[in-house]
DNA sequence: ATGCTATTTATTGTATACAGTAATTCCATC
DNA sequence: GATGGAATTACTGTATACAATAAATAGCAT
């Protein structure tokens, strides 16, 4: 903590041969450790991201960083209001219902054609992500457990063969965790440990709409756990509280 | 056309009120001025769209024309190739596939849901659309009209109460537009004249399961009613026709 | 004449400087 | 001592200047 000084400083060497991320991808580089932080509830709900201290971080100007801001911005993660720069969203009660719903919709709508493209090699590499996941939630990693769900509701949306769809998935699951730092329970991770086992098993076999009805039930479930209690802000219910 | 040259140029004055859009609001004309003219084909796929050029016609400097270049880009309205800069995205058979999938799957789910919440009011707004819709296509406005469907279709999920399902919607809708940009059939636009009266009808009688179907067969219509030949590019072919 | 290399040009990528605005602090006044 | 207002600070919004790269062109050699 504190060094905001010794950092990065590339930029003298430009040439320095191909490892050195080419420009674009070191701004991907960053999207994703923003994205990651974000996801992985480090940089919890309605914390302020200023821009220049971003900057100093990743050793970039600001304008790179507003590129990345924007982009988290149209993704929902951020919110940029107008002259008071940018903050990690806080999803109210209203858009976690919206957001589970369009999942319900999708990710449930997607198993059919899942089920129907799924191969050893598919199925393999989700009972590694599964794996992978409960691990996590094992060993205490409740942030890490929470993207790895996310990871493998995407992968699984993008087993579908509809790369419109997944990247709708994308987004929606990026939000969910969103949600699950606002309003879950501590101790209760959104997906229960042996959920995402069971349905690599039916969409294995071809059950299409076997895997539809658990992926419905699946994400009932999560939401259910969920605690729908919009934190007052510190001072805000005045009016609220006197009348219009 | 082709007057290029007069445009805009405030700039100058920047006090002169609060009439002249705020800042904020300025960007917003200019994204969707461009979004507009790519919708209607105005500008048509492949088109190159220089920084510099449209920062002339707007008025204002590069910088807040990337923002807005990379909104679009985002929204998969333009393409950014990495030193070649932003032209309007030319959609691939695949995509198109990929995108009427999307709306068959979200739109059709919708249905129940708008039905539901269908009022006077509702209906009322939704036959003023289709009404202006079929004007532009009896005046020979195709590309309007193509416009006004799109919006109709917004509008539509907009009244399903899911903000986030409308705005996956109103993505989808913009590119299907520029996918009948490509393969549609001059004079036979996606849309027939009534569908959109129709549909009004069994929604405005509480037919969820009624309009789902009708609004599937629609897409399905649509879709059909494109010729998905890739056109080839000028000179590309070589390779493929003399074999790998 | 053709193919290859070098120069020029057009255009994007990035940083920085400056302007403008909201938040904060401090002081004067009631 | 609290309240209102002015000065300061901290931050974002925007433009512009400069660097870097890819395309186009011309020149040279074979």
């Amino acid at each position: 903590m504190s060094d905001a000084q010794a950092p990065v400083k590339r930029r003298a060497s430009v040439k320095e041969g191909k490892e050195s991320k080419e420009g674009d991808e070191r701004h991907e580089t960053i999207y994703r450790a923003v994205s990651d932080a974000i996801v992985e509830q480090r940089l919890k709900p309605g914390s302020r991201l200023r821009e220049d201290a971003l900057a100093d971080v990743f050793g970039i100007s600001r304008t790179g960083i507003r590129k990345i801001l924007q982009r988290l911005a149209l993704e929902q993660l951020v919110t940029l209001t107008p002259r008071r720069g940018a903050s990690v969203t806080r999803p109210t009660a209203d858009e976690a219902k919206d957001v589970f719903d369009a999942r319900q919709l999708i990710e449930c709508g997607l198993m059919p054609d899942v089920a129907r493209r799924m191969g050893e090699k598919e199925a393999a590499e989700l009972r590694e992500m599964a794996r992978q996941e409960r691990q996590a939630l094992r060993s205490g990693q409740q942030s890490v457990a929470i993207r790895l769900s996310a990871d493998f509701h995407v992968r699984l949306a993008q087993l579908s063969g509809n790369a419109t769809l997944a990247e709708f998935v994308e987004r929606l699951c990026s939000r969910s965790s969103l949600i699950l730092a606002v309003y879950g329970h501590r101790g209760h991770l959104g997906c229960e440990s042996h959920d995402h086992d069971d349905l690599i098993g039916y969409l294995e076999a071809g059950n299409g709409e076997r895997a539809k009805a658990f992926m419905s039930r699946h994400l009932k479930a999560i939401e259910a756990s969920l605690s729908m209690v919009e934190e007052e802000e510190n001072v805000p219910d005045l009016q609220q509280i006197f009348g219009g």
